[in-house]
DNA sequence: TAAAAAAATTGGATTGAACCCAAATTATGG
DNA sequence: CCATAATTTGGGTTCAATCCAATTTTTTTA
């Protein structure tokens, strides 16, 4: 297994499969094209790429939904956006900005940045936009990086 | 004049910015070269870009130095930078972490945030890769984006 | 249910950024 | 003045993201 450092997948990619989690279920081409505002073909493209990547299981001409690591990547990808959102917001930024701001970037901090910043504020509950939710993992800290006694 | 938001170049880019305002002076293509690792014949075809774009002067086959906005422009990157990274370290990331995470985002971080980040954080003088200076706009604040009375 | 319409995919191309290599050009130090 | 080093030019590559036109599949509907 990667070390999955959270860097893995482009800016747009990110949108995507951020996009699929929220909507849910199995998800048309057609649905995501208009939301990115983008040639069907384009997303068809993409898919194919998330697809062999892992992240998303796609049945041609039905639509695509997350593998099970693709949705655990996904609300990984949720909850980067939302810690980075409320440390903006924390240190000066309007919900708005912070959201658009994080929006631009997230896409290029680590897993271990966020564990970090999540970590250090104190697993927070409640983002700017939406819950924070926490896996084991992230709760119990840098301490179990090695198999627990 | 552009709004100067802060995103007008690339994360390359600034990068090559940066180090011919820490370099100083006139800076030769081959500097450039090794210090990045990267083949001459790219920075020339870089440094053409950013010299259309004003940011510094090219003198064929002598080097490039920055001209007055790309001055600012490039104390600006630093100071993004270093306002990054100091937010990350007061947020839970060590020196390292910081600066190795601020250099790959920070080209996406527009200039707003990076002036409220650092009014919210009290115009520190001192970051964690180096000192932090401050223009007057950015001390005086918000209150004057419109001309003082 | 068969034709028409809508959705999706394929194939072919483009764009822009960042790169490399080989060949030509320009500087510079004996 | 000439050899060598530095630079630039010209030509190519790669990759991600995109679009368009044509084809294929699915769905609708008369």
């Amino acid at each position: 297994m990667e070390p999955e450092c959270g860097l893995a997948i482009s800016a747009r990619k990110v949108d995507y499969l951020k996009f699929i989690l929220k909507t849910g279920g199995t998800v048309r081409t057609t649905e995501i094209a208009s939301a990115f505002n983008v040639d069907p073909s384009t997303i068809t493209k993409t898919l194919a790429e998330m697809s062999a990547a892992g992240y998303i299981k796609h049945v041609p001409y039905h639509g695509v939904s997350l593998t099970d690591s693709g949705k655990i990547h996904a609300e990984f990808l949720v909850k980067r956006h939302r810690i980075l959102s409320l440390m903006l917001v924390r240190n000066g930024l309007t919900t708005q900005e912070a959201c658009r701001e994080a929006s631009r970037f997230e896409s290029l901090v680590s897993k271990d940045a966020i564990d970090r910043i999540c970590h250090f504020m104190g697993h927070p509950r409640q983002g700017v936009c939406g819950e924070i939710t926490h896996d084991e993992g992230c709760l119990t800290g840098y301490q179990m990086v090695s198999a627990p006694s």
